[in-house]
DNA sequence: GCAAGGTC
């Protein structure tokens, strides 16, 4: 019979595979790493291979690492720039020996391997990472790669009959990505390092990292940090309207908000009075909803987390993982926001009935309630939303966090597949002297999913008395009001993850690393906020604070429906969170504001604070995908792009140690 | 002592 050799990218998608492949039934023998196991069983691949004897087996994420070669490992000599064209090594690191070697035996006894790695890019580069290994064991093997967007059994069947090959030109951009990001990462820590400690004080015993991710994390947060510090507030005026009518205060918004000269608003004000009445334009009572939340990705999981649950996203993320893998919740990094038609949600959704916190909800889904989730734009083509895949009563779970992270898993998930909550919006539109107002009640009709989740809710709002288009009346109240805006808050963890997200820093396995990494590094503190009163701007908002940001950022007032993204301090009643804010913001230390603006005033077209260089390498890496560049166009390109700056830094040195000086040692002299 | 990406 034809041996074949399979391999997963991790343990438990080579343990799901093995059980769809064989039917069920499969040996499984230990290795010698304490986690891979191999399973062997015997499938029909049909031709050319048909009829053979499986071994499925895993490697662990990426095999090999890449390094450089020993008389590169001082930091003495040679200088840093050589790093840009010493050679480097590719490796299996120790911990990885056993796995390497797992699979160069198992492969000496095949006449296929099949790569089961993850449908993404990284995914093809672990592929041929198996690839080599399989190869040093028997040289002729056939490389089939398989591919497949999700672990359901007819999805897998079907993957395992249409066997392609690797995309070597993905396998390019990831091997072109981990060159660069090891050259220039190496490279520049060891520069700034070793440039800034002859300063002394704090600078003489800390390590300065640059990484192609680290560093444009801390610049969102040098970047907020002078918005709030240069901010200056502006006043301005406006016109409030107030009626009362069948014993409810109505608030009338004028239609243009706010200007930002006064003579202008007294005039228009005056002409309203002069008016003496003002009368009904429009009339409008219409059903409206507030949608329930996508299905949970593993950014949504973090910014929940730390708006809610008092935990940073790296903390977030371990306690996941660990429910993942005791076999509670699906797997916690992914993507994708919409779940597959084929996967049976009525069924995950029936497991959570014993819950004395949320069983009647799920029971009243499982009776008839059921609604499919929305579905999203985001697809990784690796692993569904994250979900809740078995119960687990609140006593079997460890600490607090555990069951915090289990607890918003669950109830997102059973959100998702509830109804959108109904109400009833109610318009009213007057015209005033020449001034138009306006305004807007909602009643809750059915809260619906919001019964499950206390994350978000719908208030603020009370239907409106009766008013009828055409007629006239003296309001109760005209006032001239003023004010001044304030300034943006400071970055939450939340609105920090928002901007990587939405700048490609990271992926959604690493943006809690690199924002835990700034931390350690001392280019950034985190403080509770409300600490002091500076910013506490109720009420007024101000223009124009949200770079780049998506859905998060603080809220915008008048934002009603639509996504369940609100802003930060002001969603979070009615969950664990208590009174306290509990919400930590982000702020850069001296250093870290030296490190960023010394890059900037060294006046790079290309200052390595900013985000656009990872995009720039992104952009690259699909670039190599599609065939439009090699990697080794690449490689050349950017190295001697980053060569560049390299150059320009160390002729610019005093301004970079003159920007430390400034910050750093600010209270020296 | 240095990166970012996988995964446990």
């Amino acid at each position: 019979m034809t041996r074949i050799l399979c391999v997963a990218e991790k343990p438990s998608i080579a343990k799901a595979v093995a059980g769809h492949l064989s039917g069920g039934i499969y040996q499984t023998n230990n290795t010698r790493d304490t986690y891979v196991k191999n399973y062997t069983f015997d499938y029909d691949f049909g031709p050319p291979w048909g009829h053979s004897s499986v071994t499925m087996t895993s490697v662990k994420g990426h095999l090999t690492s890449t390094e450089f070669p020993e008389d590169y490992k001082s930091w003495e000599y040679p200088p840093p720039d050589r790093l840009f064209d010493a050679p480097v090594l590719t490796v299996v690191p120790t911990n990885n020996k056993t796995i390497a070697k797992n699979i160069e035996d198992q492969a000496k006894r095949a006449t296929g391997l099949v790569i089961w790695t993850d449908c993404d890019r990284e995914g093809e580069h672990i592929g041929s990472e198996i690839r080599d290994a399989a190869k040093k064991g028997n040289r002729n093997i056939l490389v089939k790669r398989a591919r497949f967007s999700n672990i359901e059994r007819a999805h897998i069947l079907t993957a395992a009959r249409q066997l392609g090959l690797l995309d070597e030109k993905q396998v390019d951009a990831v091997s072109a990505r981990i060159e660069l990001d090891l050259r220039i990462g190496y490279c520049f820590t060891r520069f700034l390092t070793l440039s800034l400690r002859p300063l002394g004080g704090p600078l003489s015993n800390l390590t300065l990292s640059y990484g192609s991710c680290q560093f444009p994390t801390l610049g969102f947060v040098v970047d907020r940090y002078f918005r709030v510090k240069n901010f200056v507030p502006e006043q301005f005026w406006g016109i409030k309207v107030a009626h009362e009518r069948e014993g409810i205060k109505v608030n009338f918004n004028w239609a243009r908000h706010r200007l930002f000269d006064r003579m202008a608003v007294v005039i228009l004000y005056e002409r309203c009075l002069a008016a003496k009445t003002a009368k009904v334009t429009k009339v409008q009572e219409k059903p409206t909803k507030k949608w329930k939340p996508l299905p949970l990705t593993t950014v949504e999981l973090q910014k929940l987390a730390t708006r809610f649950l008092r935990m940073s996203g790296q903390q977030a993320m371990t306690i996941a993982e660990k429910l993942y893998t005791r076999g509670f919740i699906s797997y916690p990094r992914t993507e994708t926001d919409r779940f597959d038609r084929g996967m049976d949600l009525r069924a995950l959704v029936r497991k959570q009935t014993p819950d004395p916190r949320w069983g009647t909800f799920a029971q009243n889904l499982a009776d008839g309630a059921f609604q499919q989730p929305r579905e999203g734009r985001h697809d990784d083509k690796a692993h569904p939303p994250i979900h809740p895949v078995a119960y687990v009563a609140p006593a079997a779970l460890g600490d607090d966090g555990e069951k915090r992270i289990y607890e918003l898993v669950t109830r997102r998930f059973l959100a998702c597949c509830s109804e959108d909550a109904q109400g009833m919006a109610s318009d009213v539109e007057i015209v005033y002297g020449e001034e138009t107002f306006a305004a807007h009640g909602v009643t809750v009709l059915a809260r619906n999913y919001l019964d499950v989740y206390p994350y978000e809710n719908w208030t603020g709002t009370a239907m409106l008395p009766r008013f009828m288009v055409g007629e006239l009346f003296e309001p109760a109240e005209a006032l001239l009001t003023e004010g001044k805006t304030t300034p943006p808050a400071y970055l939450t963890e939340a609105d920090l993850i928002a901007l990587m997200d939405a700048n490609g820093i990271g992926t959604d396995a690493t943006m809690a690393e690199h924002i835990e990494k700034i931390q350690e590094r001392q280019y950034v503190r985190t403080v509770e906020r409300g600490g002091n009163n500076n910013n506490n701007n109720n009420g007024d908002e101000e223009e124009a604070n949200a770079p780049a940001a998506r859905g998060g950022g603080r809220g915008r007032g008048r934002g009603r429906g639509g996504r369940g993204g609100r802003g930060g301090r002001n969603g979070g009643n009615g969950n664990g969170n208590g009174g306290g804010s509990g919400v930590r913001e982000f702020i850069p230390t001296s250093l870290g504001v030296a490190l960023i603006e010394g890059f900037d005033r060294m006046q790079f077209e290309t200052s390595l604070g900013k985000p656009f260089l990872r995009k720039e390498m992104e952009l690259k890496m699909k670039a190599i995908c599609e065939g439009r560049t090699t990697k080794q166009a690449v490689l050349s390109e950017s190295i001697g792009g980053y060569r560049q700056v390299y150059n320009q830094s160390k002729a610019a040195l005093s301004v970079l140690k003159a920007a430390c000086r400034q910050y750093v040692f600010q209270n020296a002299g």
